[in-house]
RNA sequence: GGCCCGGUGGUCAAGCGGUUAAGACACCGCCCUUUCACGGCGGUAACACGGGUUCGAUUCCCGUCCGGGUCACCA
């Protein structure tokens, strides 16, 4: 007699983009099943027929899958447990609720909805909620209103009094008053369940061993459980997770949302973050290894995850890590890889101009952390932008107005006598010259930079600018930078 | 407001009765250097507060304060 199969599912609403909040809940459910040798589930959760947009699906397949999250059963990949998507599984819902009718641990409640609304408006009590006005309904009243064709839903009949306790992974043992339980509605009139309701039948029916979400849910679990009792069915294990927060602007911290910017794995990798390095940090958000790593690939987080690691106070994301790890992860790559990945971005800045991408590629790793940073980086090399005279001066290198014309009158002279044009040439060329004139390097690097890219600050030095800028465009530069010097221009 | 949960540097976070209270990001210096970066070295900075329990509390208990979550025919 084996343990049972550990199974999770991810089962987010489709709303049309996938919040960091909720890829961090899936990617932990993918590490619970797939650490512990089981399955990782996919159900998609659309009972709100008034939430549905076109195309949310879709993203939520291409976000777990750039992510790496390789779903075991699904609405695409099929499995035995189907249909995946809950609005397939409708009619499953109204027999259980019938059955707890019969059972007496549900109600049918024809109250309308502007009594429910009026109930709180008249009140005083910002918690007030359902009057619990159908629950005792004769048996005549109810068959009589049925008969009217009076629409209705069917409500959770709550204990009045004792407590509930649940028992969670991460935040121990928990207890609440049954009494602050409402009557909470498992079938809409529209003849759909609610979340709660569908979530209990679904994790039910489907097997699910390890119920993973936010700590938002923790509240609300004893009704879940109150659920699971009415059915007799096994309650699975609850694993609640740290809420991820965000800073607001005038400093406060909140949970996470749309108004902290970009939140969403879209925006994340539009805004130049690599999926990986995404991935890697929010696995960080709300869990720790025993060691102090935090290098890990999807595969080392599967065999480092542990439940006990994860935290119970909420995390702020913080886009300056993110960034950190981003570059880590850029600088990881091969140079070829690096290359392909900017290229969207060499394009963009260059159009159609042709350099050597691996040389421009070489000199901007070590220094991006995130890809949108290119273009601005790299534009000079597409054009020589305007500047100014000052940018010749440069305390550090010893450089002034004074000598940099003959400083650079100089470098153009011995870069015109060069038989070839490569970066070792080149190189061996201007640390000549600056011997010869016995000056620093830097002395003579300055001015034959500035000169060919017109930039104080510039990825890659003088020598490797000029070799990716070609010797004919490179030369035109400095004579221009010359020009400027001496005032003609 | 009721209920639930949490509280170690600015942020993430080790710690689980005895430590000089790790580490990472950010920040600040210095070094390296043809600019900026990268890299190397170093630095500033934390156990919310008050009571207990104990020989001894960051660690255990209680209270206070602070923060968050939740109270829908949303999920």
């Amino acid at each position: 007699m084996g343990e049972k199969k550990v199974r999770t599912r991810f089962a987010p609403s489709p709303t049309g983009f996938m919040h960091v909040g909720n890829l961090r809940t899936a990617l932990y459910e993918y590490l619970i099943a797939k650490s512990l040798g089981g399955d990782f589930v996919l159900r998609i959760e659309d009972t709100d027929q008034e939430r549905k947009v076109e195309g949310a699906v879709d993203i939520i397949y291409n976000t777990l899958n750039e992510a790496g999250l390789k779903h075991d059963e699904g609405p695409d990949v099929g499995g035995e447990y189907g249909p995946y998507v809950q609005s397939e599984r409708k009619d499953m819902y109204i027999p259980y609720a019938n059955k707890l009718i019969e059972s007496g641990h549900a109600y049918r409640c024809f109250c309308t909805k502007e009594r429910l609304d009026g109930l709180r408006a008249n009140s005083d009590d910002p918690g007030a909620g359902y009057d619990r006005h159908c629950r005792n309904l004769s048996d005549e009243e109810i068959q009589e209103l049925l008969d009217k064709g009076t629409p209705f839903v069917i409500r959770q009949k709550m204990p009045l009094e004792g407590t509930t306790t649940f028992e969670d992974a991460v935040y121990g043992t928990i207890s609440v008053d049954n009494a602050e339980l409402q009557d909470q509605i498992l079938i809409k009139a529209d003849g759909f369940p609610t979340y709660n309701f569908a979530n209990v039948i679904d994790d039910h029916t489907m097997n699910i061993t390890h119920v993973v979400r936010g700590s938002e849910y923790l509240s609300s679990t004893p009704k879940y459980n109150l659920l699971y009792e009415a059915f007799g069915w096994e309650i699975p294990t609850y694993i609640h997770l740290p809420l991820i927060m965000g800073k607001n602007d005038d400093g406060s911290i909140s949970k996470l949302s749309k108004r902290h910017g970009a939140t969403s794995f879209e925006d994340l990798v539009k805004a130049g973050f690599l999926p990986e390095a995404i991935i890697n940090y929010i696995a960080l958000l709300g869990w720790a290894p025993k060691d102090n790593r935090e290098m890990f690939t999807l595969a080392e987080l599967v065999q480092n995850f542990a439940i006990d690691g994860i935290s119970k106070s909420p995390a702020v994301f913080d886009y300056d890590k993110l960034e950190w790890f981003n570059g880590e992860y850029i600088k990881a790559m091969t140079t070829e890889q690096f290359a392909k990945v900017a290229m969207p971005y060499f394009k963009q800045a260059l159009g159609d101009k042709e350099l050597d991408y691996v040389k421009l590629a070489g000199i901007l790793q070590q220094r991006t952390t995130r890809l949108t940073q290119i273009p601005e980086k790299i534009a000079f090399f597409a054009q020589l932008p305007e500047y100014e005279k000052d940018l010749f001066i440069n305390k550090k290198s010893k450089t002034n107005l004074d000598n940099a014309p003959s400083l650079l009158k100089a470098g153009v002279e011995a870069l015109e006598a060069l038989a070839q044009w490569d970066h070792d040439t080149i190189h061996d060329c201007l640390i000549g010259l600056a011997q010869k004139l016995e000056v620093k390097n830097g002395t003579a690097m300055w001015p034959v930079r500035i000169a060919a890219s017109g930039m104080a600050v510039t990825p890659g030095g003088a020598v490797e600018i000029l070799d990716i800028l070609g010797r004919e465009e490179s030369l035109e530069r400095l004579h221009k930078g010359l020009d400027k010097l001496n005032g003609n221009n």
